[in-house]
DNA sequence: CGCGAGCTTGACGTTGTTCAACTAGAGTGG
DNA sequence: CCACTCTAGTTGAACAACGTCAAGCTCGCG
C-alpha cells in the first residue's frame, strides 16, 4: 500500500470517473479535486474501508477486484457482494452517517482513488448534474448486494451456490472458463453457508457434468442448467 | 385506494419532505411539483409500487407503515425490511433503472404521495443543496436493509427473531408492549425462515419469560437478554 | 524435507422444513 | 341462534438440509 501523489501513474484520462462525474466541473474544480485525492495499490486481503471507522472519503476503483464484507463480534465473515473495476464506491456517505456499516477488502491488486467528501459534496451543491450522476453511480453499488440478499433469504444453498457461479462468470470475471481469485471459504461466506457445503455443492455439480472444477480453475459447462438450479432454488 | 387532489387532506405544512427537501427550491417551483404529484391512500396489503413495474415516482409516506417485499416466480415472499412514516422510498431511481425489483406494500392504512421523478430530477439539477440531502434520505433507505440482510446471513432463527423483534420495538412501534400489524407467516417472511419455526421460537421465548407473546399483542419483558441472543446468533 | 494454508471427504448431530391435525375467532347465511 | 366456512395461529412428529468435527490430502515455500 504505497502512496504516489501528484505524479500520478494513473491515467486520468481513461478513467470513467473523470469522464463522467468530472465531465461536468471544470478543469481548476478538477485540479482541486485531484489535489485532495489519494490514488494507492491494494494488495490482496488488504482493507480499502474499514467497517466501523469514519472515512471521510469515497472509493473509486480504477482496477482490481474487491469484496464487501461484514464482520460480527465473533469473527464470522459475510460478502455482501463482489465487484470489480470501474467502480465507485461510497461507505459513509450513502448510510447517512459516517461510520462504515462494512468493509471494502481488495481481493486481488487493486488500483483505487480515494476521493475527498467534502469537496465532492461543495461541487455537488453548486452542479446538480454532477450530483445526479453520483446517485446513479453509487446506488448501483447496492444493486448487486440487494439481488444477493434475495437469492440468500429465498434459497437454499444448491441455488445459492448456482447464483454465486453465474454472478462469477457473467459480471465478475465475465467468461464461462475462470481462474477464481477467491477461496472456498469466502465463496462459503458469499454463500452464507459453511466451507464444506460448498465443496460438497461444487462436487455434486461437477459429478453432473455443470462445471467442470478442478482447484482455482471453475468452467461451466451446462449454463441452462444451473440456471434453473438457480430458479428452483 | 382513492385519489383527492389539488384539495389536499394531507398538511403540507407539517410535511418532513416538504420541511426539508423543498426547503431549497421556491414556492413557485414547489407548486409546480406539487401539482404533480399524487395523494393517495392505501390499506393493508395493497401494493403501493409493485415489482417488476416501471415507476416514474419515488414515494413519500406521511403517515402508517410498509414492507419492501420480494417474490419469488414460485410464489416465495421475503421483506426485505419494514418501515414507518414519515420516510422517503425511492424504487427505480435509487437502483439505476426504472423497474422495481422489490415492492412496497402497505401493511397499515398508509397516507402517501406519490412524487414525479422527471420533475424532481429537474431541481435536483438546478440545485445542488436539494440533491444533497435527496441522496442522504433515500441512502438512509437501505441502511436497514443491509442490517437484516447481515442479521439474516449471520445468524440462526433464534438469533434472526430476536433482532426482528428489537427491531420492531425500538424502530417500528416504539414501545417494548405493542399490537403487531404483521403475522407471523410475515415476521417468517422477515427472518427467513417457515411460519412454524418463528411459532416455535416465540413460544420458548414466551416459557423462558423473554417475552409475552398472546396473539397480536407482544410484550418485551428482558431486553438485555433478547439483545443477548440476538448477539450470540 | 517439513510445515502450513487451502482443499476434500465422510460421519454424525443439530437445526429447520414439511406435513397433517387441531384450535380459536370472525364473518355469513339460514 | 346455530351451523358453516375461512383465516390465523398452534402443536408435534418425521424427514431433509446443513453445520461441525476429525482426518487426510495437496501444493507451494522456506
Amino acid at each position: 500500500m504505497q502512496e504516489t501523489k501528484k505524479e500520478s501513474w494513473f491515467n486520468c484520462d481513461v478513467c470513467i470517473f473523470k469522464q463522467t462525474i468530472c465531465h461536468f466541473i471544470t478543469d481548476e474544480e478538477f485540479e482541486s479535486l485531484f489535489e485532495a485525492t489519494q490514488q494507492l495499490k491494494f494488495k490482496r486481503n488488504e482493507y480499502i474501508m474499514k467497517q466501523g471507522a469514519k472515512s471521510d472519503y469515497i472509493v473509486y476503483l480504477s482496477k482490481g477486484r474487491v469484496k464487501m464484507n461484514s464482520e460480527t463480534d465473533s469473527g464470522k465473515n459475510i460478502i455482501l457482494t463482489i465487484t470489480n473495476a470501474p467502480i465507485l464506491l461510497g461507505g459513509a456517505i450513502m448510510l447517512n452517517d459516517s461510520i462504515n456499516i462494512f468493509s471494502i477488502i481488495a481481493i486481488e491488486d487493486c488500483d483505487v482513488c480515494l476521493i475527498n467528501i467534502d469537496i465532492l459534496k461543495s461541487f455537488i451543491i453548486k452542479n446538480g448534474e454532477l450530483s445526479l450522476k453520483l446517485l446513479e453511480f453509487l446506488s448501483g453499488m447496492f444493486k448487486d448486494s440487494i439481488y444477493n440478499f434475495i437469492s440468500l433469504a429465498h434459497k437454499q444453498v444448491n441455488g445459492r451456490i448456482a447464483d454465486i457461479l453465474i454472478y462469477l462468470s457473467k459480471t465478475i470475471y465475465h467468461s464461462n472458463n475462470f481462474t477464481l481469485t477467491i477461496t472456498r471459504k469466502e465463496i462459503a461466506e458469499f454463500a452464507g453457508c459453511s466451507q464444506e457445503n460448498v465443496i460438497h455443492t461444487l462436487t455434486r455439480f461437477h459429478k453432473d457434468e455443470i462445471i467442470r472444477s478442478e482447484g482455482k480453475s471453475i468452467e461451466i459447462l451446462d449454463m441452462d442448467k444451473l440456471i434453473k438450479i438457480s430458479k428452483i432454488g
